[in-house]
DNA sequence: CACATATATGTGCAATTACACTTACTGTCA
DNA sequence: TGACAGTAAGTGTAATTGCACATATATGTG
């Protein structure tokens, strides 16, 4: 009653290894949906949460891409050095780091939009009769 | 009919997002659990995916973790020095990496399984009703 | 056997991930 | 005002991820 002890048992019960395993499939699908454009599934996911018109801080950021605010601040250096995006210093709190996109960013989200609608319809065919929002809050539990 | 256009729209329709954050939860919590053994979930699985008596080629270890075969190559490398995993020269065919589990390596397994079973506890927990066969069946629809 | 093709793996590069530690600033309370 | 806790962010180090490219070996065909 306890005891999945092969290595195949193991690696079909382990929840860890099946959501990694997945993300990792996934985020390769929307990687190659984007090369063309020269960014990354992680990026996009970055630039997508900056289209807003305030800046946002970089904790916050991070927190709604459920990262740790670190390794937001190290993927923000390829874009920043691309001029997609821009920090801009906030006047009421001088440790926020306020983040914009520039012109650059926004124009490369808006060719990024309709790549990422084709990723998405596939995804969804892939989840078959599993509506997306239902599968998200069973995901959402396990965060 | 097709213009979720405001970030948090964008953000909560994206499946690569949500995926990838809920798999950077679920690895965190079981990153958590192994740390006093000194070792990672993605080691964890590694060494679990070891747990036979042939050795294992590097491609097929791939396979089995859903992950590129030069990112394996690269993660075994602390394996490899810390002396977890051995790698054996097959006779059939000399191309073939064939890694096995060293004794050390089997013995922090023994001890990384029961710490493994708890952390699998508190995921069932947090599925709720959803059971993990039916889930990760969605899940691999994904991938 | 020679050569083309396929297979199994390794390396260069760059991005992604995050813990521990540090720095800079804010707000509060004596 | 001055000390001190709390908050926002950056850095050191190390592992994880994977594409493009290179190397080594095996296999099949003429």
């Amino acid at each position: 009653m306890d005891k999945p002890l092969t290595a195949p048992e193991l690696a079909a019960a382990c929840v860890c290894l099946g959501i990694r395993k997945t993300a990792r499939h996934v985020a390769r699908r929307y990687d190659d949906a984007f090369r063309p454009l020269g960014i990354t599934s992680g990026q996009f996911s970055i630039l997508a949460a900056l289209l807003r018109d305030e800046p946002v801080a970089l904790g916050a950021l991070a927190d709604v891409l459920g990262m740790d605010r670190t390794t937001l601040n190290r993927n923000l250096k390829p874009l920043d050095s691309d001029k997609l995006v821009a920090t801009t210093a906030s006047k009421d709190d001088r440790r926020v780091r306020g983040l914009v996109l520039t012109a650059k960013g926004r124009s490369l989200l808006d060719k990024a939009i309709p790549i990422w609608r084709k990723a998405q319809a596939d995804s969804y065919e892939r989840l078959g009769g599993i509506p997306w929002p239902k599968f998200r809050s069973q995901l959402q539990a396990l965060s």
